[in-house]
Order: C-alpha cells, then sequence, then structure tokens
DNA sequence: TTGTATGCGTTATCAC
DNA sequence: GTGATAACGCATACAA
C-alpha cells in the first residue's frame, strides 16, 4: 500500500535507522544523508504509520476526555480548551460522551476505546463516593471534580461553595430575601450541585435566613428545559420568591425563559443567577448574572497534571491525592441588577 | 508491565493464537477451553494493546472529525451526533479544531493527528474552489457542505439555497419588505454563506424586490459577538430596515442583543430569523425564528458513508461525487411572529 | 554518523 | 479445534 521506512530507506540508499534518525529529527545526522532521505521520503510521498510507531513506543499520544454531553454549552467550551491544550503539548484528545449516567462513567474507566489512549481526564457527574475504589486504575487519571470522591487521583476543582456563597451574597446585597434554588437539592451530597448548594445555603445561614423546602425546583439533568420545568414547578407552587439561584447557566436561561411566558419581570420581580459563565448568558435578555469558574485554568491545569503523569518516570510516585482549585470571578449582569440606564434620546 | 496475550496463553495452557480467538469471538472455540482462557484472562488482568491490534489489522478504528470550534453550538450539536453514530458503528472519533482557517483547514489533510485514523469527516469553513485538488487524499474522506468545493469526494449537504429561500418568504409572507443580512454578503462563492445568501436573493427577487447594499452588516466569522458588531453597524447606516435575516442562528443572537440594547422592539419594529436551529434559540427572547438543516440526519449520513468506504473492498471504486442533501424544516417562532397570546387573567 | 538485529503485541496462514 | 510461525512498520540497543 503505503510506501514505509524500509523503502524509503532502500530508495536513498541509507539504513532504516537512518530514516527514523531524520523522521525524528535526530541531532546527529549529516545534512547531505537527511537531504536524500528527505528528499526521498518526498518522492515516495512516505508517511509515518502510527500504530507502529504506538506499538514500539508502548504509547499514543492520545487522551481521552470523558465529559457528559458536549451539546452543553459548559464542557464544549472545556472541550474545546483541552483540545488546545493538549494539542500545545503534542497530545490528541478523544472526547467521549457519558451523558451524565454512572453506568457509562463507569465504562469510560474500563471501555476498550479507552486502552486506545495513554490517559485520562474525566469529568464525572454521576459517579459517588462508593465508586472511588473504580479510578483507583493503572493509567494516568486527572478528575475534573471534587475531592471527595476520590481519595488519591489528582483533581481540578472549582471553587463550587465559594462561588456559590458569592453569588448567593450578591443576591442577598441586593435586597433579595426569598431565593428559590433551581437545580438539585442534596446538600449532602459530593457533586458540583451538593457544593453549590451548601455555599448558597452557607450565605442564607450567615444572613440569618432560613430555606423554604418549597422554594426547591428540582431538576435531574441540568439542561435548559429541565430548568424550565423546575421554573414552572416553582411559579405553580405558589411560594413567593424574589430571586433564584440556578446551580448551572442552562438551568438559569431555561427559567429565564419561563418567568418570560409567565409575565413575570426580570430582575423586577425576580432576579436570576447562575454558573459556569457561558457565553451564551451574555447575549440573554436580560444578561445572566452568573460566575466564572475558570474555566481556562481548570482545562490547562488537567493537562499539566496528566502530561505530567503520562512524560513521569515509570518509577514516580503519584503525589496523595493532589487537587488544584480554580479562581473564580462573579460577573453580574442584567439579569439581578437591571438594564444599564439608556442615554434619552 | 501489562500482561500480553501471551501470558495469558501460557497461564491458560493454550497457545496465542487461541486467546486471540476468544478475545474476538471467533466461532470455533472449544467451550471448556473459551472458559479457561477467560478465567485466565480475568485473572491476570489481561487488556488488549490496541496498538498492536492495529498494526496487524492495518486499521485503528478512530476517524477523525474536522469541525472549526467545538464552542460554537452547531458544531458541538454536530460533534455530539457523530460520536454517537460513530460509537454505534464500533467507531471512535477524534476531534480536530481548524478554527475556520484556511491554513489550518489544509492541515488537517495532511497531519500527523489525522494519520493516526482511518478516515475524515471534514467541515470546511474557509476552504476554496482552487482548494478542491488538495482533498483528493487516498484516505476515506466525506465532506460536509457543498459540492461546488469537490468534485470526487462524496459529502452531505443542507438544502442551503431552499431552506434560506424558505426563511426569507416567510419574512416576506410577514409583510417585511426591507430585509438586512447578517453575515458575510457574497453571493457568487461557494460556501454555505453565499449560497443562503443566494436563497435569500432568489425570495426577494421572485418578490420583485431589490436588497440595498446598505442593509448588509457584514460578519467575517459567524458568531454572537460578530452578529451584535453586524447589528450595531447596520443601525448605525441609518438605512431603516423592517427584518434581519442572520446567516446562522448564533449570528441572530447576537443582532437580537443589540437590538434589545438599542430598545428596536423584536419582531414589531424588526423581524429576526437565523439558520441551524440551535437548543439556544428556542429559549431565547423572543424565541429565534429559524431553519432545521436536519441536523441528525446529516451526522448519521456522514459517518455511514464513511463507513462504507473504510469497509469496502480494497478495490471498490469510489463512487462520482456522491452527494446527499439533508431535509431542512422551517421553525417560525416569536422573533417573527411574536409572542403568542396570553390567556388573560 | 550510520547499519544490524531484535522486540513491541497482535493477527493471519497453514499445518496438525 | 488448536498450535507454531511469519508478518505488520517502527524504534532502539549495540556494533561498526
Amino acid at each position: 500500500m503505503s510506501a514505509t521506512m524500509r523503502d524509503v530507506a532502500r530508495a536513498a540508499g541509507v539504513s532504516v535507522k537512518t530514516v527514523s534518525n531524520v523522521v525524528n529529527d535526530f541531532p546527529h545526522v549529516a545534512a547531505t544523508t537527511r537531504s536524500r532521505v528527505l528528499e526521498a521520503i518526498e518522492h515516495l510521498g512516505y508517511q509515518m504509520n502510527f500504530s507502529a510507531r504506538n506499538l514500539s513506543l508502548g504509547r499514543t499520544g492520545m487522551i481521552t476526555l470523558a465529559v457528559p454531553e458536549l451539546s452543553l454549552p459548559y464542557f464544549a467550551a472545556l472541550s474545546d480548551e483541552v483540545i488546545d491544550a493538549a494539542s500545545e503539548r503534542g497530545y490528541t484528545v478523544l472526547i467521549e460522551q457519558t451523558g451524565g449516567q454512572r453506568e457509562r462513567e463507569l465504562e469510560v474507566l474500563v471501555s476498550a476505546r479507552r486502552r486506545m489512549t495513554d490517559g485520562l481526564i474525566f469529568s464525572p457527574l454521576a459517579l459517588r463516593g462508593p465508586d472511588a475504589p473504580t479510578l483507583e486504575v493503572e493509567f494516568p487519571v486527572v478528575l475534573l471534580g471534587e475531592r471527595s470522591l476520590h481519595s488519591r487521583v489528582p483533581h481540578v476543582a472549582m471553587a463550587n461553595v465559594d462561588a456559590a456563597r458569592a453569588v448567593t451574597e450578591h443576591l442577598l446585597a441586593l435586597g433579595r430575601r426569598r431565593i428559590a434554588l433551581v437545580g438539585t437539592f442534596d446538600p449532602q451530597g459530593a457533586g458540583a450541585g451538593s457544593l453549590r448548594t451548601r455555599g448558597f445555603l452557607e450565605a442564607l445561614t450567615a444572613a440569618g435566613l432560613e430555606h423554604p423546602p418549597a422554594l426547591v425546583g428540582p431538576a435531574e439533568a441540568w439542561t435548559r428545559t429541565t430548568g424550565a420545568e423546575a421554573m414552572r414547578g416553582l411559579l405553580d407552587g405558589g411560594e413567593p420568591f424574589d430571586a433564584v439561584f440556578a446551580l448551572n447557566d442552562v438551568l438559569a436561561l431555561g427559567a429565564m425563559r419561563v418567568l418570560y411566558e409567565r409575565d413575570v419581570v426580570v430582575p423586577d420581580a425576580v432576579a436570576v443567577a447562575g454558573f459556569d459563565d457561558i457565553e451564551e448568558g451574555r447575549f440573554a435578555r436580560p444578561s445572566l448574572t452568573t460566575v466564572a469558574p475558570g474555566l481556562p485554568q481548570i482545562a490547562r491545569t488537567a493537562v499539566e497534571l496528566l502530561v505530567e503523569r503520562l512524560t513521569a518516570e515509570a518509577g514516580a510516585v503519584d503525589g496523595p491525592g493532589l487537587e488544584v482549585v480554580a479562581d473564580f470571578t462573579m460577573q453580574p449582569r442584567e439579569s439581578t441588577l437591571g438594564r444599564a440606564p439608556r442615554p434619552s434620546p
């Protein structure tokens, strides 16, 4: 089929080793030899066989990124950043979608597909504490998420609690006192939702407020659609509220849509805040107050940590449960502040 | 390191070939032998080495999907669908981002990374007619886009012209007569933008209308930000218009945001329509009228065509420039129809 | 600086 | 049904 190194070697009148040296930019190759080889490569249209190289090297130069779903803007943006960061370091990214289902998340760790890559950046959604041992695999893994899940796997976390508290404090500072929560209410859990809920409750408590159970709009999956459903439930429930904290931006956008449909003015009647700072929120009407969890930092750090482990001497000991927490930034916008005053005509 | 087939063979007291047979579910293996091998596999925690298998098989079971950018909702949704469709057929997808830059699009065709996969699904943005020969590569390619670009490469296209005409007719049917275009105005070109522009102009011509050059809001890249800029330009230009056709949804959403900021009511003063039917548009305020290009069909067809070529007998002749055009569906919503009447309280 | 020989782990061929 | 053995194409000691 396609030309091999041997063909090139033959054509250039050198050995395979020399061709290999040229292809891999080894320093000690005579200029004339090099050019002769390059010429043969050009002439034959030689392309390296990566399967052979990978087999010989014992590595593939690929890493897996496992996310719930690419259609969710946050994970699309995450993938974008991870791909670029990995590319800069010479790695190629293979994306696996889990749908946020526990079964498929567990599957990622043992799947045939996973074995085609050198390591894994994993953003689990449904995995719980008891699943932690499953993460103790023999290939390098970097987790995106909370320490609680995994004892010894390095991970890059958001400041979920602090950021959620900041958002809630922002709502409180605006005088809102009855803040509904949109998303799963589970302050005891280990996932991002639970942590954000804890930050939310902490802020309320610090302000001397209680959170009425009726002010929860539950949403199993975090999508615009479930956010909308949750908001319908809240409005139909009759328990009054003057603000909404949605556990992420798409939930918030779904909720805002329903508020619009029900003629509830944002932020006058109800202020809305989300979490993630997806670009969509900046263009929403009203633009969405949210908190930026430091996505670029998260993506780059995750890639760095993984590559570090991939290139580490085989004997290198795993650092004990390294944790990196990204910096967050509040992004107050119209959905809580109201519309900027227009210059009068 | 990890156990190999030979280790398993030794442990089970059989030959490597037998292990291979078991692993690959070959029919002619004695039940007792099979279970013995499986036990050894379990015991040793054997995992197949894919680089070795790929080398031996001469294929990798991976395909490349090259898109401009995952952060753009349309391409995120496309990737989502392609990954799932490929997965169903036993293929893994490796995503390449081109940024819509010609350089990087050309690079995709020859990059080292590409050589790790068996084929390519390519959604080019900047490639032009003269680049067509570059697409004549020796590995299977399926293009997402227009025939014009490529003479002989199979491709899956949208009904860009027809769909754009339908959207424009929708605006005309609502009585709009001065329709601004947001996006690149280039009716002569070969890309999706040009085709949509042609459909747009066709509808206008059929209605006996001309399109004033001033009613173009140019946007090189198709993003919310450039859509917003384009709309600012249109409004500042002073040429009055009562509708906007944006060449895609994110452009439309960016434009709608600026209309809001400038107190131009949609659709009362200006109706807005887009193209792509991204989910975001359904939740926008007002919800965005658009046209659905048949994304699932496009993704599945592309994967099917590629897999077909990958599995075809080596001798099989390439069908001459096969073209599949997906079905489109108008999605009229609030941004042109106005808000559905609310039941009075 | 360059060549030779061997191994990487799997599949395929063909006997048995 | 199962086993020995030769590819697959490249990298890499080690030798020259």
